[in-house]
RNA sequence: GGAGAGAUGGCAGAGUGGUCGAAUGCGAGUGAUUGCUAAUCACUUGUACUUGGGUUAACCAGGUACCGAGGGUUCGAAUCCCUCUCUCUCCGCCA
């Protein structure tokens, strides 16, 4: 959430980002809420000012034996006054903080305006495709024949888009969790921890989902808790409400599931894994110091493709337009994985600093060397998704044969295993 | 699921229906002293919103609200009543 104070003083320059994300229509109707829920509750402020004053008299008045009587009427009627501009000003209250919460992070700086992918910059690959002697398949083909997924049986256990690894896939799963946390853990200094994945509104609005992406979420009604779509719900919102422990930065991982309805999406790459409404994810998240972010989203993006480089896969950094930032994001980056079978970019991660944004809705905050409490600043990226990781491999690494050759980094994560066969 | 206990500032922990925004301790900050990897003393120290002054700020003065959340009683509620949530203990069930 941007700070209102902020919006008021420098009205002009939010409007022209907003602009830049196409929400600029949003302001005028949060300011003038804004200026009409302060007239009130000025007005509001005097009447219970004037309440405290008399009832201070009249405790003293008691005290000397005096009839307070007549006061004590006129008091009931003021308190009557101040109940009904409390209802007023708690409507305004309502209204204006439902418009604050739909309102979008600010573009940095250096974001490309854009309205969509169109508009992304390649900021820079890494390897080369690989050049092949034969037709590469999709990724379906090459499991399917290895066993390696059941899509038939996943959607007759939940539905379409949710899928059934199976053996060497289930496998093959399973070792790329473990070796992107030993990754993180080890070598990039997060602290790994297992949050739950299903979440409650106050989560979900801390970081952003809610309330504008409600139709997104799998909700269950019973208990009001959401699924997370990423773990980046869970782990930000490990610090809720809470002065953050000293030194920051604080990096942390996870491994969890995600779950998402895809809604406005039907139709559209629903063979195999590319977009499914389950899937696996090893997530970064940072909390850091304000002064610190910009610098910081440069090394999460760099943990995050140290991934791909360990498993000797190409890709691409893009630097999100102003157009495609999601509505929490100041500044993305996406990486993208080459799949020569889909013959086309998958997105594998997204590494995003959202300055105080979520800090302001989750209300995290920190202690300066004066003991001043700000905002800190978050980041998260993923580290990174799976499913979408499993194409690239298979889709890469493919022989002739219908084999699929393991990448040396993850040889011992499969028991031994360099290669996977239809045996 | 049943029974009981509890929820107060960064933490621990008092609290009388009306100078309680809240004792005390710890922690933190500032200053001083002694000196040596620290100690002692003094003072200070919650947050949010809002009005005015100042102002690309820091800050100053006033007001309102906040003692788990929401409601109620009252001229006045941290303090009394109701509902809810969460935590802990015991029992039951269970991977």
């Amino acid at each position: 959430m941007l700070d209102i104070k902020r919006i008021r003083d420098a009205t002009d320059e939010v409007r022209e980002r907003l602009a830049a994300k196409g929400a600029e229509s949003l302001l005028d109707p949060l300011l003038e809420l804004d200026r009409e829920r302060r007239r009130l509750l000025t007005e509001v402020e005097q009447l219970k000012n004037q309440r405290n004053v008399v009832s201070k008299e009249i405790g003293a008045r008691k005290k000397a034996g005096e009839d307070i009587a007549s006061v004590s009427a006129e008091m009931r009627q003021l308190g009557d006054r101040i109940a009904e501009a409390d209802q007023t000003v708690r409507g305004l209250e309502e209204r204006f903080n439902d418009h604050l919460l739909r309102m979008p992070n600010l573009p940095h700086a250096s974001t490309p305006i854009g309205v969509d992918a169109t508009g992304n910059r390649v900021v820079r690959t890494h390897g080369e495709p690989r050049a092949f002697s034969f037709t590469p398949k999709p990724h379906w083909e090459v499991g399917q024949r290895l066993g390696l997924f059941d899509f038939e049986r996943g959607a007759k256990i939940a539905g379409a888009g949710f899928p059934l690894f199976t053996g060497a896939g289930a496998r093959l799963e399973r070792a790329l969790i473990q070796f992107m946390l030993d990754l993180h853990t080890t070598r990039h200094g997060y602290r790994e921890v297992s949050p739950p994945v299903l979440v409650n509104a106050a989560s979900m609005t801390g970081t952003g989902q809610l309330p504008k992406m409600k139709d997104d979420m799998y909700y269950i009604g019973a208990d009001e808790l959401y699924l997370a779509p990423t773990a980046e719900v869970p782990v930000t919102n490990i610090y809720r409400d809470e002065i953050m422990p000293s030194p920051l930065p604080v990096y942390l991982t996870a491994y969890t599931p995600c779950f998402r309805r895809e809604a406005g999406a039907a139709g559209r790459e629903t063979r195999g894994l590319i977009r499914v409404h389950q899937f696996d994810k090893v997530e970064l998240v940072k909390f850091v110091e304000p002064a610190t972010s910009y610098d910081e989203l440069e090394s999460l993006v760099q943990n995050a493709e140290a991934v791909l480089q360990a498993l000797d896969l190409p890709y691409r950094v893009l630097q999100l337009c102003s157009g495609d930032l999601s509505f929490a994001a100041a500044k993305c980056y996406d990486i993208e994985l080459w799949a020569p079978g889909h013959d086309g970019w998958l997105e594998v991660s997204s590494c995003s600093n959202f300055e105080d944004f979520q800090a302001r809705r989750a209300n995290i905050r920190y202690r300066d060397a004066q003991g001043k409490t700000h905002f800190v600043h978050t980041l998260n990226g993923s580290g990174v998704a799976l499913a979408r990781l499993v194409v690239a491999i298979l889709e890469n690494f493919q022989q002739e044969d219908g084999s699929v050759v393991m990448p040396p980094a993850l040889v011992s994560y499969m028991g031994g295993l360099d290669r996977l066969t239809s045996a």
